[in-house]
DNA sequence: CCGCCCATGTAATCAGTTACATGATTTT
DNA sequence: AAAATCATGTAACTGATTACATGGGCGG
């Protein structure tokens, strides 16, 4: 899936994979996350592929920028993925559920601290969401003008984000107001 | 996780891998999914380090049953990571979503398929958790009496479930709804 | 006798995580 | 002068996925 996040971005403009990095901790971080260290390998898999080609930037400072391009085979492989649609859905982790599965082994007191912390979490993802919601996108349109039309498209999954984190909290609430009622 | 998954249900009687792989299709599939193979070199490992012991039952039948047990030590394991609440949230992964992002590029069609698809698929899943709701859980209450005042945790967790699914098929009406109105 | 469920494993591969490792430039 | 950010990589390990592989029991 990450090969496809970053052939999608590469499709907007050359990039290196600090950029890669940088793009997707603003835009994809609320239902992707990957780390430097996989970027890179990653992309040097796409070159070793033909999909991208790379060049070191020998610019005025000595800074080592190897800049990423997609190749024609690149965007084919990308818009063939793209025009597949999904017929299952991938299976389901969620972390916290485990505990909160086996938690009758908990003191209550545990466990409801473990929700309100939970909360504070979920609650400042909200925010952040929201904050991207207001600010960040517009600072995205800028930086890939010729991608605006897409900007849409990068709102509805913001929009899951911040449904997803709502319903969370609600979740949350629902437990913790049925325990303290006891 | 699935380590502690496994010394979750073991914690209420000795298993089998397989019994473990069936009860977790029942109970843990809407937050947790795991491979019989993850399952059964997961079991190995558990018993290496000394949080299982295994026997293969030598009964009436000629099956090959190899049963866990957890040990002290599992147990002593098992409660020291339900006692040390997670401080932060674990990485989102969102398949469909990555999709989203990059629909710009695709036929408004077959975005629009696309999502009905996923509705589908959705509303089945919500249809699962709601029929495991009704039925199931008495049953697993049935399989393992001595917790069955654990139920309202495994219930919360369902709930998440569904509330889950409920959000998101809110969220795919939303961008029919907004689509079709064009 | 065919298909399904019970039952257990291994091997290969791919993806994700943490740690190690280095060095320049820019901002405070 | 120190801290933050820019910039790139490798190595080791852990976890997840797919495929391979085998064989018994039971019901139609």
């Amino acid at each position: 899936m990450l090969k496809y996040i970053l052939l999608g971005f590469l499709n907007y403009c050359p990039m290196t994979g600090y950029d890669l990095k940088s793009v997707m901790e603003r835009s994809t971080l609320h239902f992707w996350h990957a780390y430097h260290s996989q970027i890179y390998t990653a992309l040097r898999k796409l070159e070793e592929d033909g999909l991208v080609t790379s060049l070191v930037q020998d610019g005025e400072d000595a800074l080592n920028r190897r800049v990423y391009t997609i190749s024609e085979a690149g965007r084919e492989d990308f818009l063939r993925w793209l025009n597949a649609p999904l017929t299952e859905l991938p299976p389901v982790k969620e972390n916290f559920l485990v505990r909160v599965f086996f938690s009758g082994k908990r003191s209550p007191e545990d466990f409801l601290n473990e929700l309100r912390f939970q909360r504070q979490l979920h609650q400042q993802n909200l925010e952040h969401y929201k904050h991207i919601e207001a600010e960040e996108f517009s600072h995205k349109v800028e930086k890939f003008p010729e991608a605006y039309q897409e900007a849409p498209f990068w709102m509805m999954t913001l929009r899951f984000g911040i449904q997803f984190e709502e319903m969370y909290l609600q979740w949350l609430d629902g437990i913790i107001a049925t325990l303290q009622a006891k």
